[in-house]
DNA sequence: AATCTGACCGACCGATCGATCGGTCGGTAT
DNA sequence: ATACCGACCGATCGATCGGTCGGTCAGATT
């Protein structure tokens, strides 16, 4: 029932750490689940399917966790930290300037909607397969990582540095267009991260009227 | 079983006719999918739920409808062939520039996904829950759709309308940003349809380097 | 040696799933 | 009058669902 943070680094960080991004060490049932809503979503994953994927029986799976809403639950949110973790650590590595916070944040949401594809793409599309009080949570956990965005786009267009006339629209279609790569970025694909992170930070910047 | 075709216009249409929006007429049991599927997904759904809605029994859905897939099979495609016969008509009515273009695809996309919210989401999440050869089919007309505004992004580029270095990434960034308006707006939102179009289609402008 | 605990499982629960059976019924054609 | 049609439904099918019961068993504790 327990097992929470899986997160490979905690507390402080290395600095850049934030770009790196290792096998990700989920316990098992919760990869199982991973896995499994990535392919056929929450509804069409059956708890046996989750326990075959871990290598357990349907008791044996119960003794870790007590529902199949909890390995939801327990799965999303520790994506989301993980990914409000980085984007904290990047801007807080970057330089002062707008400019540097826009660029530390966009490719940090970038870089996790490629290296953690599925795990991505599971928390955004299973958002209403959870309960109300497991949604309220996470829709909070994720207002908060716009928040941090807005601000940034906020302060550039207050200095001059973003000639959007629009920051919240445009700051939420740079949040939209990083979270959508996800549904279509893979590994074996002609584009490399780095690369992506390169046309896209262009665009992203453009979006917001970056000169 | 059939009942295709539920469009309110067919053939040639009206000059701006992409851009009007009337109650959408689907077949009562497709209307009751479609809702169902918004709130629930697709696994989530019963068979049930869908015939309660269409104040039918299951048999008699069954009457209509030989399974559920089927179901949702021809609610994507009907919304599908809808969205792409819109974004054709506003192309072909705008002017021979590649601004004029892009401003009418941009426009058709982002009134299409507000004004047919639930079905363009349903269309896009539900993709995974088609069986193989309906999920071809389905890619087949989203690439058509994407093709589309690729071609135009690519002609702007080539004769120096828009300034983007990375077309096809710019274009995909755009397509995705109006793609994913269906997953926030709502109606009585602060900021009304055309509202947002303005916005909108100042951002995704500058995202292909419009000067 | 006895006890306890965490990790695990075979068998099974009631409920619900998608789908189908054998019909009924009002209208239309012959 | 008879035959046939599309539209529809109550009852029920076998399968599978999420979840639980009553255990077993290896290893640490006393």
């Amino acid at each position: 029932m327990l097992t929470m943070d899986t997160r490979e680094d905690s507390g402080s960080g290395d600095a850049g750490s934030w770009r790196h991004y290792g096998q990700s060490d989920l316990p098992r049932p919760l990869n199982a689940a991973l896995e499994a809503f990535a392919e056929r979503g929450y509804d069409g994953t059956s708890i046996r399917e989750i326990a075959s994927r871990a290598g357990l029986s349907v008791p044996g799976l119960y003794h870790h966790y007590p529902s199949k809403q909890a390995l939801l639950v327990s799965l999303t949110t520790t994506v989301l930290q993980d990914l409000l973790d980085r984007s904290r650590q990047a801007i807080s590595e970057a330089g002062p300037s707008p400019s540097e916070r826009f660029d530390a944040v966009v490719e940090s949401l970038l870089r996790f909607h490629m290296f953690r594809r599925d795990q991505a793409f599971v928390a955004s599309t299973e958002m209403r397969s959870m309960e109300p009080e497991a949604r309220r949570a996470f829709v909070a956990l994720r207002d908060e990582q716009q928040r941090m965005i807005d601000e940034i786009v906020d302060d550039g267009v207050a200095d001059g540095t973003f000639g959007t006339p629009f920051p919240k629209d445009a700051s939420r279609a740079v949040t939209t267009m990083c979270v959508a790569v996800a549904s279509w970025y893979r590994p074996d694909g002609s584009l490399s991260p780095d690369e992506i992170v390169r046309r896209y930070l262009l665009v992203a910047r453009n979006a917001v009227g970056a000169p």
